[in-house]
DNA sequence: GCGCCTACCTACCAAACGGTAGAGTGGCGG
DNA sequence: CCGCCACTCTACCGTTTGGTAGGTAGGCGC
């Protein structure tokens, strides 16, 4: 089968909307398909079906099929960037901060569950570039927790003996999969989740006085 | 451009191996390509011409390109599976088989790395039925961590206000994030990764008095 | 009420995809 | 030295892919 006929003047439901309005929905379509199919298994053709346009008409208003892709990919972890960054400003100490960016990493990324799968599920379909103009070359989202695990070490708070990128990868990675696993509605809220991670995070790599001092 | 002519005879380094050799080498390169451009980004044309063969040959020793993913990726649920259970037969108390595992756990992923990354990457290209068979309907792999973690809050070693779903999530995060980042010959060895990470999650769900019963 | 521009459609491309049918060929058992 | 069969090639199929060129309808500014 070819492209569905729609012999007659315009297809059913293919209602004329305003650019940015289109736009918005492009991306939200997108971000779904990307998410049920990955970005390979995923086809314009899909996208363009859900929005009720034909593939062609795509184009006028992107110029390939990773344009999508970065723009999804590139919106998520901006607002995520700002939230963790906002909630490393709280008063208190490295780790009292540290248990803050946590709990928001987690929470923004659950309540943005299907963007944030498709950024750490199918960024490695960028090319290099574009990915490193997401990320940074400094790995900036990374950098937000080695800083305050650095920090932590500095302060005496966190084991001096632990290497603070495994630290921080450590904490990274359970926090990120939840990803893999969360469903909104299901057994947990995200500030259980949240809550639970940071003080398991918090525990596996503080010293014994910092803990003290904590539930004091 | 088809199909590379090769007009004479036998194409150049086409070999002709016996049925076992072929499939193993099959199934390495075909690992390698579904690492390197994922499961709907790689194409049997790839893997043929890394193996020297015409696309079609494959069909010799396989029923669809579907075949290959599922062959590598239950290789390697079942081999890391074998892994841990044998870790989590040594003696102690359920933190000890705990690191026990955490350690053959992350030891088995690193030194498995393509394989390793495939199954977790392309698990979800694979149709339900078909992954059920690997993961088993029990999901007998996450079951070995949160068994030992019931035991160890049973034991009174495991905070017991913790829930041993999301402790085990967190330990499972953190460890299979590794593939992500790890790489042979890096910074760290996968017995340092393995140990730090166990230290970290150990520390992170243990009771004060299992932690200092440990540390004496 | 004319004209233009925005938003979309029509119709097409070359290439690549997974997959199939059947022909050959070289080495090994007899 | 012959015949068989394991293994690979040849040649093709229908479909789908990302992408392009040019047409067209409708509403808004003038």
């Amino acid at each position: 089968m070819r492209q569905p006929a729609g012999r007659s003047a315009r297809r059913s439901g293919g209602e004329r909307k305003p650019r940015e309005e289109r736009w918005a929905e492009l991306i939200e379509v997108a971000t779904q398909v990307f998410y049920e199919k990955g970005y390979d298994g995923a086809s314009l053709q899909d996208i363009a079906d859900r929005l009720g346009m034909l593939k062609g008409s795509l184009y006028y208003y992107i110029q390939s099929k990773e344009d999508l892709l970065f723009d999804v990919i590139s919106a998520v972890h901006k607002t995520g960037l700002e939230v963790i960054r906002g909630k490393a400003d709280v008063p208190g100490g490295p780790l009292d901060k540290l248990e803050s960016v946590i709990l928001g990493h987690v929470e923004h990324t659950c309540r943005n569950l299907v963007p944030t799968a498709v950024f750490l599920h199918e960024l490695s379909a960028l090319p290099v570039e574009r990915r490193q103009e997401i990320l940074g070359t400094e790995h900036a989202y990374q950098g937000v927790f080695r800083d305050l695990v650095e920090q932590g070490q500095a302060a005496g708070e966190v084991r001096a003996d632990l290497d603070p990128r495994l630290a921080t990868l450590s904490i990274l990675g359970s926090t990120n999969w939840v990803y893999r696993w969360f469903r909104p509605g299901g057994t947990f809220t995200p500030e259980q989740i949240g809550s639970e991670m940071a003080e398991m995070a918090i525990r596996g790599i503080a010293t014994d006085a910092a803990l003290k001092a904590r539930n004091a």
